[in-house]
DNA sequence: CAAATAGTGTCTCTAAGACAATATCAC
DNA sequence: GTGATATTGTCTTAGAGACACTATTTG
């Protein structure tokens, strides 16, 4: 096994007047913890694909999923690949985020990448399972601005911990980007590239369209308050958010029961 | 001077496993009609440059400016340094619209197309001028859903109609993309391009932020609205909007007379 | 019955839409 | 004065936040 300077020294884009272009995937989907008591339903938690990376450069440290961009595909496809080369499952949505192109983003060479958002549900997931000793493991998120204005980025599995520092920048057009002030040991850019996917999630969640993809296709109108919760890291009243969204869903005849409580009715979108 | 056919059969971007990369560039710009009466004030017209193509492919027709990704720059900066190019005038806000990497878009290979919107503002424009035979033109823009779902882009510069039509396709998240079903004589996918750059800056201008990149430093409420409503394509009552913005802009104390009408006071953006 | 969630109704507050009324200038 | 835009104020309405109250289940 060489070194990292080894390997970089051998490594060599040849000098065309091309980038090669890579799709990277901030691939999320909402987990449940552990019930607390008979009667106390589950917390929810939003939850991160992450890769460890087997080779040179960033060995042995966590990146986002993603590949280069093949002939014949659009970049699109190539991110929707990669999701499921990864996982085994074709997620249900996916966002472009923005296009990371700094020149020395990757010490191999001239390489831009697409940063895409996509999403997961959960049932499509755990029917495939996934091995504790895989190199693809999904992270616990916890994303917040802190007084002095910088983000704190946490992602967690087990005893492995990330935490990245972002500086929130102000660009054109009301939009913002990240600058790594702390990569947390997260591979590449990828912790800029995770921060500027959640803000984009947390944008696209406001008008409750972007929730759908994380749900099954008959839900409780608790469930669709949870999974909004837990992306936006917000909480409503329980009967102004029945309200809010009264509009977007219909009624089914079926109800969920068994969990100590009274049981609560299953939805489903409306249209 | 080759036909298309030869152009193609001698142009070859050799095999490589990389894709050629262009930034293009959706510039927009706000322009005044003359006004009709000495008290009349001018209707505004929204403004999108176009170049001719000089050569193969879609010689003599319009496209965006844009223009390769060299070595060295970011994509953000690649799309800056066209528009300068070609207007003059460093746009001041710029935004991503999409990639656009359809494996058969450009006849001369693979090419993937990074598309931005960008704003100028006036007048830095009215000072550089623009020469009437150059083959850089600002067209007048209109974009409209007819009854049947359709999407017509008309660009208009005096003789000169272009008229795409466009079918919207919904794709997760609750976004949308166009379809060409009519390219309308643009040159490339550039219609499509047009057609979400557009949308894109009516989602921006929807809270404000991006109105002000049309203005300059010092400006009256009016002329803010009629920014406003001329992307939008929208109107809105005038005291309305005065208390919409109100906490936006902040007074000055200088007014614009002359018009043949009541004197407007000079607001700029707060903060 | 207790604890938990499911579901309904109502009061308030804010912001947007409609619209009326006044102000001030160039000609 | 006339016709245009500038500016302010008020009435109404729609929607979100706060909160009280009832309903229904499991252990």
């Amino acid at each position: 096994m060489d070194s990292e300077k080894e390997f970089l020294e051998n490594y060599r884009l040849e000098d065309y007047e091309r980038p090669s272009v890579t799709a990277d995937v901030a691939a999320f989907m909402i987990g449940s913890d552990d019930r607390t008591s008979y009667r106390h339903d589950p917390q929810n938690k939003l939850l991160i694909l992450l890769i460890k990376r087997g080779g040179h450069p960033f060995k042995d440290m966590w990146a986002l999923p993603g590949g280069f961009l093949q002939k014949g595909e659009t970049i699109e496809q190539c991110a929707l690949r990669e999701i499921e080369e990864e996982t085994g499952v074709a997620p249900s949505a996916i966002m472009p985020v923005g296009v990371f192109s700094a020149p020395d983003r990757d010490p191999r060479g001239w390489i831009i990448s697409n940063a895409y958002v996509s999403v997961i549900s959960e049932e499509a997931v755990s029917q495939i399972g996934m091995d504790d000793a895989s190199d693809a493991q999904w992270f616990s998120v916890s994303f917040d601005r802190s007084e002095n204005g910088e983000h704190h980025l946490r992602l967690t599995y087990e005893d492995t911990v990330l935490e990245a520092v972002l500086a929130e920048e102000k660009v054109s057009f009301g939009r913002s980007t990240f600058r790594i002030a702390d990569s947390g040991n997260i591979a590449f850019d990828h912790a800029a590239i995770i921060a500027s996917a959640l803000s984009a999630l947390r944008d696209e969640a406001r008008d409750f369209e972007a929730i759908f993809d994380f749900l099954p296709e008959k839900f409780t109108l608790t469930a669709f308050q949870k999974v909004q919760e837990t992306i936006m890291n917000v909480s409503v009243l329980p009967g102004n958010f029945r309200r809010m969204i009264s509009g977007y869903v219909e009624e089914t005849d079926e109800y969920v029961r068994g969990d100590g409580h009274r049981p609560a009715r299953l939805y489903r979108r409306k249209q």
